[in-house]
RNA sequence: GCGCCCGUAGCUCAACCGGAUAGAGCACCAGCCUUCUAAGCUGGGGGUUACAGGUUCGACUCCUGUCGGGCGCGCCA
């Protein structure tokens, strides 16, 4: 609908622009967007009012030019010029009921486009360390980053949806020794548990499972791994706990030397990774890749990202340790790429992925990070910058937190206080649908306040429900018209769209002819909240019809009429909802 | 202290590169309905868009400052 106005709207200042009666070498995109009330038509434009600032005439004046100039259309019923000069467009009904004819034909392909013309979009997302459990941060993150890959696809964009595991590093090195510690102390070794290691009863399991595969291997006397290990200060500040793992990550690998301590390492890199994965797949989200970090300095991408960025010339040596010097480009102070005692740091592998991932030949790369990480974009462009890739090319989203609402009152998030805290227990409590649409009813960097109680409730003041219900009422009117032997002819109901008349019948025909726009707006901005907002208001004008109109008439043009425009309507909320990852069932 | 994000109705949130009278849902209030196809319908009140300036035909939107909330400022990841 839009094109066709804004072809009118070229046809019309192209003409007067031949006439003479408008500057020919004013260039403008003409922009038709929906009205915002009824009152104003159904489309409108602001050419006039841009326009007339170029040519110095008055608003209205130009407007009315233009609306004398436009050829004549039988989607269009009446032009009006309104305000400081806006051009409304009221749509005949019959403009409307093309839609329905459109969504029958096109079934679960409405709604999709070509825009994208099939370019390369990497998107990142989750990549939670894999050192526990999924949490309900994570889930946002999820939820959210599944639904920008899943629009991002329906408008023709090639994605490539990629978790990336941070398989290296101290982090990794700290749920090593807290396994091993476990298994020690499941094998009867008194050894007191470092207050900055992994307490999470996961751990034991996972030491129970290093103990069925490698037997009594692995065990060590508690005197002979304790012997010289700085002591613990749980309250005091970080360095004195810091100092005491590390040393222990030490021990453990004299130890049990490189083999042993691997095994340690991966069967708690292996077993969590795979919990996550599930996780992540009952959830409805699912990788074409899952990126080790560990492979990027077995590949040697890391050695080359640092030769690139030493060309560049923006690196410097200072005590010891390997600086880029990032604040070239903005950041607000150096950072380190190669520590003193020779290892790469965290940033120095990051680098070398997006490297890699620009290298891929993506033509758009996506990141979606939770919030606190904000500080660590500038850094990353900068480094991009340094090593000559484009860093425009590079988006990266942040998610705000999720707070958790139960009863009215804040679920407290900490591991010791026995509320939940992972996704999957959230799951759990209220289910996939209800979860994935909450996440992302709201815009990404809104802070979110998640009601489970009314993720929970069976009742239309839940809007998930409120739309599953929806789609499974007008599963109901045809199970019911079977059941009354009442046959549908889809063809015959074409034929008479035309009888589709009454203003809760065209509400319902402009709601579903706005869904590609939906669904392109929300893809390109990477918001799929708008989808879900405007599923709830296309659930809302299904309900208002529904409750004032029977569909199952007697007359069998009308009712075959009305079946094809509610089943139009079931076609969007099944196309709207899968795209958030949300089912739609048949029955409630 | 510096930086990033956020601040919209009582609550949760929208508002399409700056557009018309800032919109929904819940809650509240008032009528109607008590039935078909399942958990009703219709209407109403409610706002100095945190605050103060600025930019312009026009600002929730852009700029500056102030206040409030969140987060970040490691040779951790």
């Amino acid at each position: 609908m839009k094109p066709h106005l804004k072809n009118l709207l070229a046809n019309a200042v192209a003409g007067l622009q031949t006439t003479g009666a408008l500057s020919s070498d004013v260039r403008i995109d003409i922009e038709i967007e929906r009205t915002r009330s009824k009152d104003h038509g159904d489309f409108a434009s602001n050419v006039a009012l841009v326009l007339a600032a170029e040519v110095r005439e008055k608003p209205r004046d130009l407007a009315q030019k233009i609306v004398r100039a436009l050829p004549a259309s039988d989607k269009v019923a009446k032009v009006e010029i309104a305000g400081p000069g806006f051009i409304n467009f009221f749509l005949s009904p019959a403009a409307f009921q093309d839609v329905i004819r459109e969504i029958l034909q096109a079934g679960e392909a409405y709604g999709r486009s070509r825009t994208g013309g099939n370019r390369t979009v990497q998107v990142e997302f989750v990549s939670a360390n894999p050192t526990g459990p999924l949490h309900v941060g994570h889930g946002r993150g999820a939820a959210y980053g599944a639904a920008v890959a899943d629009l991002l696809t329906a408008v023709g964009f090639k994605v490539h949806r990629e978790y990336y595991v941070n398989d290296a590093g101290r982090q990794m090195d700290i749920l090593a020794i807290s396994v091993w510690l476990r298994y020690l102390e499941l094998n009867g070794e008194e050894i007191p548990f470092p207050a900055n290691g992994y307490q999470g009863d996961y751990v034991y399991d996972i030491a129970a499972a290093l103990h069925r595969e490698s037997g009594d291997a692995l065990l060590r006397p508690a005197a002979t791994v304790m012997h010289d290990i700085p002591p613990d200060e749980p309250e005091g500040d970080g360095a004195a706990k810091e100092k005491r793992i590390d040393a222990l990550i030490e021990r453990a690998k004299t130890l049990l030397g490189p083999t042993d301590y691997r095994r340690v390492f991966d069967i708690g890199l292996s077993v969590i990774l795979g919990d996550i994965r599930r996780d992540l797949e009952e959830f409805g989200v699912v990788y074409d890749e899952w990126f080790s970090e560990r492979s990027l300095t077995e590949s040697g991408a890391v050695e080359r990202a640092i030769e690139r960025l030493k060309k560049s010339g923006h690196v410097y040596e200072k005590e010891g340790a390997l600086w880029f010097r990032s604040t070239d480009y903005g950041d607000e102070k150096d950072r380190v790429v190669v520590r003193e005692n020779g290892q790469i740091t965290y940033f120095a592998s990051d680098i070398a992925y997006h490297m890699d991932k620009l290298e891929r030949g993506f033509e758009r790369v996506i990141d979606i990070w939770g919030a606190d990480h904000h500080g660590y974009v500038p850094r990353i462009k900068a480094a991009l910058a340094a090593i000559g890739d484009n860093p425009d090319k590079l988006d990266v989203l942040l998610v705000q937190f999720a707070i958790l609402y139960r009863g009215g009152e804040r679920v407290q998030m900490s591991t010791r206080s026995g509320e939940f805290v992972t996704l999957r227990e959230l799951r759990r409590e209220v289910g996939n649908d209800a979860a994935r649409f909450f996440y992302v009813m709201r815009k990404c960097e809104q802070h979110m306040d998640f009601d489970l109680d009314l993720a929970k409730s069976q009742s239309n003041d839940n809007p998930v429900y409120y739309v599953q219900y929806a789609h499974a009422r007008i599963c109901s009117v045809f199970k019911q018209m079977r059941e009354k032997n009442l046959p549908h002819d889809r063809e015959n109901g074409i034929r008479h769209l035309h009888l589709l008349t009454e203003p809760h019948e065209q509400a319902l025909m402009a709601t579903l002819s706005r869904y590609p726009e939906v669904v392109e707006s929300a893809a390109l901005a990477y918001e799929p909240h708008q989808l879900a907002q405007y599923l709830r208001e296309l659930a809302y004008d299904f309900h208002t019809y529904y409750n004032t109109h029977t569909f199952l008439v007697d007359s069998s043009n009308m009712r075959h009429a009305r079946l094809n425009l509610i089943d139009a309507g079931r076609q969007v909320i099944a196309n709207g909802l899968r795209l958030l990852g949300v089912s739609a069932p048949e029955t409630m």
